[in-house]
DNA sequence: AGCACAAACTCTACATTGCAGAGTATACGA
DNA sequence: TCGTATACTCTGCAATGTAGAGTTTGTGCT
């Protein structure tokens, strides 16, 4: 059995934020991203340490950014997939998806009907 | 934010694991369920200590069963989705379902386009 | 009965990932 | 220059995941 490593919850929802919010991925937004899309809550250490861990891996890059417009606080961190990284992401969500697939829950599908 | 708790990902693959196989759920068949799906190897350690964290939480219950038909080998231990274990696992798929909602990495849509 | 074999679970140690929050840096505006 | 807002860093610890040797228990053969 190959195994590739799969990502680990909390690194695939960051992923997954990074790759919806594309140019505008950064810390305090990925954080929001993540809080409203789901009922999570996100620690700030769980976010900078996973997204340092994600750099090691070989799936973000980063590019740091002054404060652009009239903004306060320090610069940003912007963050965006790798080729290795999209790959990751695509392979993670599609072992899950084979998962899922049809499976049910007390007799109704864990997916809407439109999925498989 | 009140932050239920999420499943781990190897926790969230044998609870899927679990509820695709059904009354067949024990140890040997929840491991060739998930490493024919998946390209994921799974180490014996992993899937039983993985399956006493999900009984300790309250999410999965087991009933011992002794070699019914011819088979040589000690009892299996059958395991199934108790109901906090059911919603646990329709929350962390809709979770999951809503981050990956409309994603796009490299211009291809994550999910096939039946998917949302 | 005694033995090899197979199936299945148990146990222990350790690695990786996730959580939490205090701390530091930097910029704006009064 | 001081208070406030934004954003990232650091450190320690908890939870989850990995790995494989070990034990238990039944079958079937001799």
């Amino acid at each position: 059995m190959k195994a590739k490593k799969i990502l680990g919850d909390f690194e695939l929802y960051v992923m997954l934020a990074v790759a919806r919010l594309g140019d505008d991925a950064y810390g305090g937004a990925l954080r929001r991203e993540i809080e409203s899309r789901t009922e999570r809550s996100v620690a700030i250490g769980a976010l900078y340490s996973t997204l340092d861990r994600l750099g090691d891996k070989g799936y973000l890059s980063f590019r740091v950014e002054g404060p652009e417009s009239g903004r306060p606080g320090r610069a940003r961190k912007y963050c965006r997939l790798t080729p290795a990284g999209a790959e990751a992401l695509r392979h993670s969500s599609e072992m899950l998806r084979r998962m899922m697939e049809g499976v049910q829950v007390g007799g109704e599908p864990l997916l809407g009907q439109a999925n498989q």
